[in-house]
DNA sequence: TAGCAAACATGATGGAGATCATGTATCCTG
DNA sequence: CAGGATACATGATCTCCATCATGTTTGCTA
């Protein structure tokens, strides 16, 4: 089974995307170069064609995931999407850096560069999309804005109650909205 | 090699001690049976004299390392500490939630709960550190500035130049003191 | 269109790690 | 102080998984 060329860049893509929301939903350790390769449609042998390693693999993924640019807006706006209950319930299709950011600290350094690379990136386009008079305000918004917004969602996650969980996300967008009023 | 009863209490803690150092600095899943008991010094045979499996090694650490009361004092404060370089740079000894809460979520429903346990009483008990006329205004700033300060850690973690890493933390804590002043 | 090389499938291989089986030395109970 | 139980060590087992080896089909190039 050899396909066209165009069929080769997209399978590549598609291992990408498939192997990026099953690392979100399962973390790196537990799924395997076997599971990517089904969920795309392949056998594990050609897995190697693609990429050298699984290492390799997880890399490559993480700049994917970061590659499009986060929505822009005020914090208390974005925050109405990152903070909803429908991203917090959906891993596989949400924030890579919620969802993989503390793995990848332990994971080999070419995919540690490519997670901070991604945060530095968005903490900038962040800033921008904040910026009025003052730069150094806009950034130091972005910065504590986006941390806000991440630790929230880490946190409602974990919370089993859902109760808590629901006052976790709307106690956070209002802090956020309060915030950015006063 | 058998020792009396005093030396297995504290061999059962010394394995839950060594545990969580472990697990905060390398995560659950690259970090074996063997590991922890030679860091204990004994050998992998006697574990399973302590635990049940290590799922349930997991979720028993989870419980020990968020036992005792975190700090108390107003948000600036404890972020003096939380957000300093020296926690930034050291896991092991570090706040359990911002190094594992993440991966918790995928361990078993034992593990999920015990910090969901944990990070419910912290909340509780910040909010009450921090209570003044009003909860409910305390309990937001509890339950947004721990968030805030654990998606700061995360995010300072992960970069890979110092100057942001030390950028974030001290955005974050100044965005933080402001906010507590006005 | 002949033949090569790419793309992929199937099936090893090899190591790692969780858990179990067994042996032994030491503590505790009578 | 005898006998059993306990705490632990050593070594075996068994599964899983990353990676490699090989074969086969099919697009591509001359």
């Amino acid at each position: 089974m050899k396909v066209c060329r165009e069929q080769v860049a997209e399978n590549r893509l598609r291992i990408l995307e498939v192997a990026g929301e099953l690392f979100k939903a399962q973390g790196f350790d537990k799924v395997t170069v076997c599971d990517v390769m089904k969920a795309a449609g392949l056998t594990h042998g050609g897995f190697y064609g693609y990429f050298k390693s699984k290492d390799d693999l997880i890399a490559q993924t993480i700049t994917h995931l970061l590659s499009p640019a986060p929505p822009r807006g005020g914090l208390a706006r974005i925050a109405e999407h990152y903070l909803s209950t429908d991203h917090c319930g959906n891993m596989k299709e949400g924030c890579p850096v919620a969802a993989l950011a503390t793995e990848t600290l332990r994971q080999a350094p070419e995919a540690r560069a490519a997670m901070a690379d991604g945060v530095r990136r968005r903490i900038g386009e962040l800033a921008q999309s904040l910026a009025g008079d003052d730069d150094r305000a806009a950034r130091r918004e972005a910065i504590a804005g986006m941390s806000t917004m991440i630790g929230a969602l880490i946190l409602a996650r974990i919370c089993d109650d859902p109760a808590m969980t629901r006052e976790i996300l709307e106690e956070t967008r209002m802090w956020l909205s309060d915030r950015e009023q006063g």
